[in-house]
RNA sequence: GCCACCGUGGCUUAGCGGUAUAGCACCUCAUUGGUAAUGAGGAGGUCGCGAGUUCAAUUCUCGCCGGUGGCUCCA
């Protein structure tokens, strides 16, 4: 019989008898630990156990790599049906794939709570020790409805996604099997250090119409160690999590009688949200931007010239009609679908919570008549907004109903979209340079070519969507295009961030419109003398101070630079024999407009530390006998490091200027320490 | 909005058909202590809200409110 030549990653060609299996090559290849799970042959993916039938490259697939993660992750998936199929015969598994964090499946059945995951894990793992070999077999259409005959989920997938009379496969392990390309691993013995997380619910199909089953959550790690180190890391990342951080810290509040999604802003949280504050206003008058204000409610016309009331009404709060209206329509018998159906056709009016900022903008450029050289006309405003999220989804700072945009609009004419929009990508960029912020991805917006909902003309579309590609690249990070992903209005560059468990949220946002433009009628006068219509770039560097706040707790930990922490200070006595040095001290640092607390209680030193610790000032300053004699300052940093014997005045300069530098992390003790 | 789970003084939390633990925080007294908890005492809760079952509900049932994890949605 005729060797087959199988070309290896390093470029050697080996010769094999054919029907030698993928594992087999590798072990010659690398030795018997090789550390593979899977294969590639010329490129896809396999289990290690295909057999080779003619010439190829062959290529293992590492454990620890990204794939090799995947496959273990549903291969798990598949051990989780498994097991709930053993303890829970009625169930029905639908759908479990590997996700960026472990895997999950889907299953039809009654629900479960999550004391119920022990059991399955356990059983999980079970399985898992009995090393059952993870078997491939290719299966007819007839032959695959046969085998899933009393699963309709299953059914489904196989009447969508297999062409009639062509078959595909299923993986079995020990007397389960399951609906699957592949590839997995070779046997269960690989899937011992499981861990399932939570439990949820999910769509069949992810449609709100169709079935909702139990989702089960879990992780799996190819060792013990690197399971009991992810362990570890979720939980250390939940102690991050800018809910808790922000009750420790009392930075935030939120009240179920104020209502869901409203924060309230604490002393401590409201010296965080204005120093952000502070710092982008600076960069906008920098930039040339006029600030302005605007109320936070406008006519229900209003929002029906600009559209956001007639196509967005689910997400809104509902409108504000006043009471001697309400009262005589109530009184002539008016339902409240009636006043629904008169508000909708603009009969009666109201008032309406903005849920944006811009349409009271617009009116400011409209107020005036303007001419090609007020352009661009950048307003700024950080503006509150009101938006009715459903109630399932609103969670601590990052998705909530009452949110201020550090918002702008730009209204500049066409041949100035490029430039501003990379204006308003610099300063996005300034925000996240300066706070460390370097782990974020952009998503660019595109039309969908073949869909007609957009407005304004292709080859405007073409030069807008030019723009934000080019601005995108300038940021020097991963970014997308994202067909389809467009406003109706216009492209968009948005700023996607993590939080501690790994949730994307959008921050920042930069969008052309020709839309809003056009329903105002703005217009401006041109160098030609014609009138012409300007575009619109609406802007918002943080997104809301909301949500841009919460994900900056976790960023940071808590532990915020010197220039953006609360309490940058605080003083504390070794005894009473202190406090007049101690309020001496505190003075001068708040001449010096330096947030500062001071404990000159009767607790002892340790004591004070471990109470002050926890609200993580920039520097603890110890204040004993050697300070107030010396008249100098000893210093404790979040880390323990400390200093003694500074002189005051020195400090004060230090400090001011690590303050007025912002810079990144608070270093005095910590240099002075290193010398 | 949907599904599951959860809701005990400011915070963390024990408990359970007979109105309730403990720690921290708070207050008082003593202590004046040099870098992660000095000691003693005290006060503080209609056990999320409303109904129902029961001789009796914080505990069981239902509804509502709120939170958590997902799903769906997200201008």
């Amino acid at each position: 019989m005729a060797l087959i030549q199988v070309t290896l990653p390093d470029g050697t060609i080996n010769e094999y008898a054919p029907g030698i299996t993928c594992a087999e090559v590798i072990t010659d290849a690398l030795g018997r630990k090789h550390g593979c799970l899977a294969a590639r042959i010329d490129g896809a993916e396999c289990d290690l156990s295909r057999e080779l039938e003619q010439d190829c490259s062959v290529e293992g697939i590492l454990t620890q790599s990204d794939e090799g993660m995947y496959i273990l992750r549903h291969s798990a998936a598949h051990l989780l049906a498994q097991a709930v199929m053993s303890l829970y015969p009625d169930a029905k598994p639908t759908i479990g794939p590997a996700i960026d964090r472990g895997f999950y499946y889907d299953f039809a059945m009654k629900s479960i709570s999550e004391s119920d995951l022990k059991p399955i894990q356990k059983k999980m793992q079970e399985l898992a020790r009995k090393n059952f070999t993870v078997e491939r077999i290719e299966m007819s259409e007839p032959e695959l409805k046969e085998l899933f005959s009393s699963n309709p989920y299953k059914l489904e997938i196989i009447e969508q996604r297999i062409e009639e009379g062509s078959g595909s496969t299923i993986y079995k392990q020990d007397d389960w099997s399951d609906l699957c390309l592949g590839p997995h691993v070779p046997n269960t013995s690989r899937l011992m250090n499981v861990k399932l997380t939570s439990i949820s619910s999910a769509y069949w199909r992810g449609d709100q119409n169709r079935e909702q089953l139990v989702r089960i959550y879990g992780i799996v790690e190819p060792s013990k160690e690197a399971l009991r180190a992810t362990i570890t890391r979720l939980e250390e990342a939940k102690k991050r999590d800018h809910r808790k951080l922000g009750k420790d810290l009392q930075l935030f509040h939120i009240d179920e009688e104020v209502g869901q999604g409203l924060i309230l802003w604490t002393p401590r949280g409201a010296i965080l949200r204005q120093e952000l504050q502070d710092f982008i206003s600076h960069h906008l008058r920098r930039q040339g931007y006029s600030q302005v204000f605007t109320p936070h409610v406008g006519k229900l016309d209003l929002y029906r010239t600009s559209g956001h009331f007639p196509y967005y009404q689910d997400s809104q709060y509902p409108p504000l009609v006043e009471r001697d209206l309400m009262k005589k329509l109530a009184d002539e018998g008016c339902t409240c679908g009636e006043l629904s159906n008169l508000m909708e056709l603009g009969e009666i009016d109201g008032y309406m919570l903005k849920p944006m900022n811009c349409p009271h903008h617009v009116k400011i450029y409209a107020s005036q008549m303007r001419s090609y050289r007020d352009l661009p006309l950048r307003l700024a405003e950080f503006g509150t907004v009101y938006r009715w999220e459903q109630s399932g989804e609103i969670s601590g700072m990052t998705r909530v109903r009452g949110f201020t945009q550090d918002d702008a609009h730009l209204f500049v004419t066409e041949d100035q979209i490029a430039s501003e929009v990379l204006g308003c990508i610099e300063l996005v960029q300034i925000i996240f340079e300066k706070l460390g912020m370097t782990d974020y991805r952009v998503r660019v917006g595109l039309r969908d070519a073949d869909s007609d909902k957009y407005v304004g003309s292709p080859d405007r579309w073409d030069k807008a969507e030019d723009a934000c590609r080019a601005a995108a690249e300038s940021l020097g990070v991963n970014w997308s295009e994202e067909p389809g992903e467009a406003a109706f209005y216009g492209p968009k560059i948005d700023f996607v961030v993590k939080d501690v468990i790994g949730r994307e949220w959008q921050l920042g946002t930069v969008q052309v419109d020709y839309n809003l433009p056009e329903r105002f009628e703005l217009e401006y006068k041109g160098s030609d003398g014609e009138i012409h219509r300007p575009v619109m770039i609406h802007r918002a560097p943080f997104g809301s101070m909301e949500r841009f706040c919460g994900v900056l707790i976790e960023h940071f930990a808590g532990k915020f630079p010197t220039w953006l922490t609360p309490t940058q200070c605080h003083i504390i006595t070794i005894s009473e024999k202190h406090k007049g040095y101690a309020h001496e001290v505190a003075s001068l640092l708040r001449d010096n407009n330096i947030r500062v607390e001071i404990d000159d209680g009767d607790d002892t030193i340790g004591k004070k530390i471990r109470t002050h610790r926890k609200m993580q000032p920039a520097y603890m300053v110890i204040l004993g006998d050697g300070e107030a004699e010396g008249r100098t300052v000893s210093l404790r940093a979040r880390n323990g490091d400390q200093v003694s014997g500074i002189p005051l005045d020195q400090f004060l300069k230090d400090l001011r200027s690590e303050i007025d530098q912002k810079v990144a992390q608070p270093n005095l003790a910590v240099t002075e320490a290193e010398e």
